[in-house]
DNA sequence: AATGTATTGCGAATGAGTCGCAACTAGCGC
DNA sequence: GCGCTAGTTGCGACTCATTCGCAATACATT
């Protein structure tokens, strides 16, 4: 898996108050295995900490992701208009979304990053985020539609 | 402009039946020169043809979605969370949006096809559709920043 | 022109995300 | 340890894009 930052250190290190409730939901999100919406977010934060509120929820996402420490996905919508998050990577990579299954895979390539490099040079574009989504069929659900066909 | 493909010819060839309404909102999504939104493609249909709802434009959108005609985007969702609505191009684009100035690039690249080949080859993934944004500075932003620091 | 079926309009519902405001608390200086 | 205060939270109501069920309508085929 690609290196993650350490959210809470980071956190800290720009002087951000730690609540409990940062705490808990900064330490969820760093620990999920998968791609966290809101709603699963807050469900899980509450394990650790009952006392936390939706909206608390949103305005943490929203700090992270204004100090650059978490990205935003849609993940081709596969599941309603909700939003994914996750902790940024050393690397940016794309995510693929496979509309049969649902399964997501990640993807880091050198040609990403020197598509990057272009944006920046030939649009003289100064990137502060990028998403790359693919929707499409996995290996294992296009070989099975191949065989139904 | 990259070169789009004729909408109401290639849904006629589909046997989809053509109604008023949706001949009004595919002339509508066809000839817009800037991306639109649900509310705005509906606002522009109007002139053409008052009598269509809302719920008429979202499902033809979906309609069109499905039969790949059209992209979905989110613009980095600089203006809250609505989708925007292009015609495929025939060459797939990517989309600069300006945090500062709310100014979208469109910007197709060797590289980007290449990176699509890899995806398809190294993850032997079909791809049925693909999204890049990138959110930032523009070239101008860019500039106006470094003069006032 | 009549028919059958796909499409539409309407208005209510959904669901993610936001907001205003009063109550609370982290972390500072004492 | 204690008090202070600016930053944070909870609450509940709100917004806004999008969806839905169902009865009415209209395309396109005969």
């Amino acid at each position: 898996m690609l290196k993650r930052y350490d959210l809470l250190n980071a956190v800290e290190e720009q002087g951000i108050r730690l609540t409990a409730q940062r705490r808990a939901l900064i330490e969820t999100i760093q620990e999920a295995t998968s791609h966290l919406d809101a709603a699963s977010l807050l469900k899980l934060a509450r394990e650790r900490d009952p006392n936390i509120n939706r909206a608390t929820v949103y305005r943490t996402l929203e700090l992270l992701k204004r100090l650059g420490m978490i990205d935003e996905l849609d993940l081709m919508h596969l599941n309603g208009e909700k939003h994914y998050y996750e902790v940024k990577t050393q690397k940016d990579h794309l995510h693929l979304a496979c509309f049969d299954c649902g399964e997501i895979e990640e993807f880091a390539s050198p040609t990403f990053e020197r598509l990057k490099r272009e944006i920046g040079a030939k649009n003289a574009f100064d990137i502060k985020v990028i998403r790359l989504e693919v929707g499409g069929l996995c290996k294992r659900c296009a070989a099975r539609k191949k065989v139904v066909q």
